[in-house]
DNA sequence: TCAGGATGAGTAGCATGCAACAGGTTACTC
DNA sequence: GAGTAACCTGTTGCATGCTACTCATCCTGA
């Protein structure tokens, strides 16, 4: 955990290296820290390590329990069953707008962010294929004309990616998700909203099953049937 | 603003109040305030307030403006646009899921919610109407089984509620809503998820309607036809 | 041996002190 | 009189002291 550089607001500051903290891996659900030790690791007061650990709270990725310390929230698959359900709500209708909308000059950058993809998963580079594949997302998102949409969406993309769960089971999956991406960018150039919206709900559905079936294979006496079912649950009628 | 009870932790506690203030109106949107004057308001030292600031900050409801004291965010038309593209996408679908899951027992728990909203709005009383309202929404929510969807959900309906924009213009609009309610009661009591969808999509769709509408009128060469055709942009397709 | 209470270590929650900072106002210089 | 610099007021941001609380351990007494 590096430390912190003036001039930028601790807490701010603070909120980030914990949240990356976590994402990398370097602190683990499930385990118990205390503001004062983080704090002493961060090298600044009490007051902005448990400022920052408030606001991780209500982002849902850390649990602070009264004079005993604070919790990295392991994720139920419930939960992440529902996270993916209401990804599920917003991501499709986005892309659809994106389609409709989206410039030549947006297009260009779509292909270069695909490009970007593929080269770092080719050099299996993790953290980078991850990082790329977030703006992707993001753009996309953001040609739907909706900040605020966008910025919920990735805040939910975040929590699952807390989790350290980014570990993709196969290099078949892996193949998979790219192709997924590849069907959302021809939907994209093509500006054919019905594709993309279908080829983002594809994909996104995807990534939750192979999470799901990831987890409940880690888990003994866990069955994925009954969460596979769920994912759907509300977006299973024609409305 | 009333006073803290001990017990319990007095930043949630700070929080709840802001934003009962908030949308009472008792604090206004656009006005500068400081945590040294809402502290000694409510009786508790900076560092609560403060607290409270930050997490109202992030959900959007304040901004803090460093040196120079919190200011109560006025929401754009633009962004009460966004809200309800947003909420149009979430609450059909988890409206279509309850009306799949109601229980003869949680039907009974609905009319009761009903029949309050119809009494308090009989006797005029406008936040007791606006609670017994945001209990019926929450419990419809709930009942899609996704927690996070109904928080999130919730966050919402409390960001365009913080604008005091709760007016409604007219007897007449009020009946709509009122009607709006009765159909969604129906479409439960009948276990017809389309139906619900569908009722609670008109009923959201109305509320934005009458928001914009509301607003334009009271601001001067501003014209409510281009933030109206934006509110189904996301929804339009059936994907 | 075992039950139960005392105790101590560690924690968060809150209050408060202090410094840095922004903005407006005043006073001073030219 | 105009422009600029100093300053004054009010604010947040952060550090730290203190209190109340939780939990685990140990000690006591039967």
């Amino acid at each position: 955990m590096q430390q912190v550089t003036p001039g930028v607001s601790l807490t701010a500051q603070v909120t980030d290296m914990l949240r990356a903290a976590i994402t990398s891996g370097e602190m683990t659900p499930g385990e118990h820290y205390s503001a004062i030790g983080l704090a002493e690791r961060l090298g600044v007061s009490r007051t902005p390590v448990r400022e920052a650990l408030q606001l991780l709270e209500k982002e849902g990725i850390v649990r602070i329990e009264k004079n005993r310390g604070v919790r990295v929230l392991q994720i139920s698959l419930d939960e992440i069953v529902q996270i993916f359900q209401i990804r599920i709500l917003l991501e499709p209708p986005a892309a659809a707008r994106a389609a409709e909308m989206v410039t030549k000059h947006e297009l260009a950058h779509f292909r270069e962010l695909h490009g970007r993809i593929l080269d770092a998963a080719a050099a299996d580079d993790g953290p980078g294929t991850l990082q790329a594949d977030k703006e992707f997302h993001l753009f996309l998102m953001g040609l739907a004309g909706n900040p605020r949409l966008t910025a919920l969406d990735g805040e939910l993309r975040n929590l699952v990616l807390a989790q350290g769960l980014v570990t993709i089971p196969s290099i078949r999956s892996s193949q998979d998700l790219a192709d997924d991406r590849r069907g959302i960018l021809d939907a994209l150039e093509r500006q054919d909203p019905l594709a993309a919206s279908a080829a983002v709900r594809e994909h996104v559905t995807r990534t939750a099953r192979l999470l799901i079936s990831g987890v409940c294979a880690k888990t003994p006496g866990l069955s994925s049937d009954a969460y596979l079912a769920k994912l759907d649950q509300l977006t299973k009628l024609r409305t």
